[in-house]
RNA sequence: GUGGGUGUAGCUCAGUUGGUUAGAGCGCCGGACUGUGGCUCCGGAGGCCGCGGGUUCAAGUCCCGUUACCCACCCCA
């Protein structure tokens, strides 16, 4: 058989395991000092939570999503991202009935079948918040801090960060000027390529995002959102800004930073960082969502939220020279001269552990020498050797690694023993 | 979906104009006064040279195909 992963998948062995710990761990002490909860919800769903909610004329819905149809004949999506489904669990459970808030937090993989490339893959873990009942600003300002708080926790030096800014309007504004951007568009298809030429039928906005020069070009002369917002979204807006100023978080204004998901109104923010990411080079973004709880026909709810990538955010600390804690795996090694005290070496192994301390032993009947090895290799501090010449006495010897200071102590002690030298 | 690059020991890579038993460093295992680590020295194990065809007296080296990975476009976290 074939004994590789999956296209687009990585098995995460020890050492990526523990920094994707690390991550999780991270964010769970910071997320619940800003109020939020846990949520799991499941990694699949029916198709149209993502279909109605993220859009069907988005690429993620029109050509990434892992769709097939269950033995019960149902259309199932593997989730894609992680906002959808929690919206739809709120609105199932009624989270946010009579005006209840809702604050959570989430972690797990998502699933979008694109070409892998850096920072880029089939299966890939998102961490994330979502304020659901909560239309201020103040919630705007709130979920930026706990993003760019979240990666300054890590470790990451904020001068390597980049947060961009922007607001995408809303009913009462966004579709006035998107007509405006498509006839704009057509005015100048001539000078546009063929994607962007299209956009302005399907998605005129990301017209913005095209990295060709010529369109780019042609863009820069486009009229901005950020001038043509109705009054309520402006103020809106002008109170985000406020109120991260206050903060003292600095962010970039740039009105190309469209959300490739239908659901955002008003906010939207992504974190970029320039090292170690290639092209894929936003690490966490999101914004606010209005409307998205209505369109699944609940009650007219306020939302917003982000969501941050681990295999980039883990990309973009290497690049930072930022490491990730790596405690030793074992304390207090056990070793055992020879098989005649295996016993005891197993014994006393077992109650340093019941102890709570990381204790390890050799299973392989490996040489003094190499268990000796093998204890340096583990970062133990300490070596209890067990010998025919300790027992005979009752005890056993306790060798500090560092100092290679040797003392006898009386095995039936040398559990407290092990513990008074560690400190 | 489109384009470019790369596939040789566990890892990072060498392999000369095709030529005999395919190499190095790191890692791993063992040894250097028969119960003791990190340094040094010595030794050892480990390789369908991605896979399948072809050219040739001879292919890791050349040609074709295929597959995997990487990077970019695109899109997003």
């Amino acid at each position: 058989m074939n004994a590789q992963a999956p296209k687009g998948t990585a098995d995460m062995l020890p050492d990526v395991a523990r920094a994707w710990e690390h991550l999780q761990r991270v964010a769970q002490e910071l997320f619940t000092r800003y109020g939020y909860e846990p949520v799991y919800t499941p990694l699949f769903e029916h198709t149209e939570v993502f279909s109605r909610g993220i859009g069907e004329a988005t690429d993620i819905v029109s050509k990434e999503m892992y769709t097939f149809e269950d033995k019960g004949g149902r259309s199932i999506t593997l989730r894609p991202e992680g906002t959808a489904s929690v919206v739809r669990s709120a609105l199932e459970h009624n989270l946010t009935a009579n005006g209840a808030q809702a604050k959570l937090y989430y972690a797990g993989p998502m699933f979008r079948y694109e070409r892998p490339q850096k920072g880029r893959m089939r299966q890939f873990w998102q961490i994330g918040i979502e304020v659901l009942g909560a239309a201020e600003p103040t919630a705007d300002a709130e979920v930026i801090a706990v993003l760019w708080g979240y990666f300054e926790a890590l470790g990451l030096p904020r001068e390597s960060m980049r947060l961009l800014l922007n607001s995408m309007g809303d009913d009462a504004c966004r579709p006035a000027y998107r007509d405006g951007i498509a006839a704009f568009i057509r005015a100048h298809s001539a000078d546009l390529c063929d994607e962007c030429d299209r956009r302005a039928a399907t998605n005129p906005l990301r017209a913005f995002d095209c990295k060709n020069p010529a369109c780019r070009e042609v863009m820069a002369g486009a009229p901005l959102l950020r001038d043509e917002l109705c009054e309520a979204c402006a103020s809106h807006y002008a109170a985000v800004k406020t109120h991260l100023d206050a903060l003292g978080i600095p962010y970039v204004e740039d009105s190309s930073l469209v959300r490739g998901l239908d659901y955002y109104t008003r906010t939207v923010f992504e974190i970029q960082v320039e090292a170690g990411l290639g092209s894929q080079n936003a690490i966490g973004g999101g914004g606010r969502y209005d409307r998205l709880m209505e369109a699944y026909g609940g009650p007219a709810t306020p939302g917003l939220g982000f969501a941050l990538g681990f295999e980039r955010t883990l990309l973009a600390l290497e690049a930072a020279g930022v490491g990730i804690p790596a405690p030793p795996r074992a304390e207090v090694y056990v070793a055992r001269v020879d098989d005649t005290v295996t016993a005891e070496v197993f014994g006393l192994a077992q109650r340093l552990r019941e102890a709570g301390i990381a204790a390890e032993l050799d299973h392989q009947a490996r040489s003094l020498k190499s268990q000796f090895k093998q204890a340096d290799r583990l970062g133990a501090r300490f070596v209890v050797i067990v010998g025919p010449d300790e027992l005979a006495a009752g005890e056993v010897t306790l060798r500090d690694m560092g100092t290679k200071e040797e003392t006898r102590v009386a095995l039936g002690i040398a559990v407290d023993a092990v513990i008074a030298a560690l400190g």
